[in-house]
DNA sequence: AGAGTCATGTAACGCGTTACATGATTGT
DNA sequence: ACAATCATGTAACGCGTTACATGACTCT
């Protein structure tokens, strides 16, 4: 599932333009996909070539057309194709985690530093989540993803605050056998 | 960090072949990175190449040589600026859940079939993970990795296994709706 | 005054996957 | 017999990021 066939997927649900969809991968995907201008944008193009999506230019003053797409039979039979597909392995690339493993090539307070960092990361998404929940009108599968991200963030808190000690002890003995 | 850098780190805990440093990325690094040989192998020619590292090739039978590398020092050093930088942020890409976000374009039985092979991999993840923490001589920064990989997949699985019926049911309501 | 929102796009570039090529040895 | 392990590599290709280009309107 490239960015391409997400696109589409999103317009399944509604027609959109380019900059629309950016914002549902922002406010719907935004735990576990994201998406550049750079990416959309020609995956658009390249879908309308492919007869997967139309596409209306609305004009508007001082800005670029507003191109609204829509898709069509012929993409609407292909995303469903690709949703009985097998998913793929989720690809995650952590640098976070990658630095920890060298974490007894770091001085005490950088490691401390580097985890008190993600601690904030997570805190700040738990309360976006929080505050965005409480809306009523949310659908019941926008819920589901958003409390999947909630649940992982404080999965992931928590791991922290508990064996944060596991790689900064780990440092401290290194150094104390260095002595 | 690209897959270049982590074989360079790899390289400061002790000497590997390309296929060990593979390994590593399989027992150690599994749960939030990965690496083909397709990528490994040319990393570690162009830091060859750029003195970061140095190899010794060792003649077998049967066999491509055995290639061992070792760090430089300015190796060392272009490492130790990798671990100052501060970690990007994770790129998280799931298939899986990008496709729960169509789950009411998927019959019910589909959608129940992927959150069962979900759920079967998750544990399948975490019995993997149980055989190999009983191993003593594991350094404490591998467990703080496996615990980390433990913590998440657990969370993913409780998670799903209370909250499937958002996506479930939603399926059933909006077939029911067009009826 | 400055940040943020709306709105589209292109071009270069790097990164990494995938598939291919080769082939002996060891374990089930 | 068959799969897995050991061991290295290349080439094509796609995907996506990043940076650039343009510019008005609105909120603080």
């Amino acid at each position: 599932m490239d960015i391409r066939t997400l696109c589409l997927g999103i317009l399944t649900m509604r027609d959109a333009t380019g900059y629309e969809i950016k914002k549902v991968f922002e406010d719907d995907l935004s735990h576990f996909y994201e998406a550049s201008f750079g990416s959309i944008y020609p995956a658009l193009n390249r879908m309308t070539e492919d007869g997967w999506i139309a596409c209306k230019a609305e004009a508007q003053d001082g800005r670029p057309d507003k191109k609204i797409y829509s898709i069509t039979s012929a993409g609407r039979m292909a995303f469903m194709d690709a949703l009985q597909k097998k998913p793929r392995k989720d690809r995650i690339r952590s640098e976070f985690l990658a630095m920890m493993m060298f974490s007894d090539l770091m001085v005490p307070s950088r490691i401390a530093g580097l985890i008190d960092e993600r601690l904030a990361g997570l805190n700040a998404h738990l309360k976006e989540i929080d505050t965005c929940m409480d809306e009523a009108a949310t659908p019941n599968v926008v819920r589901f993803l958003r409390g999947f991200g909630q649940a992982m963030y404080r999965a992931e808190r928590d791991y922290l605050e508990e064996n944060r000690h596991l790689v900064e002890a780990q440092a401290l003995m290194s150094r104390a056998a260095a002595d």
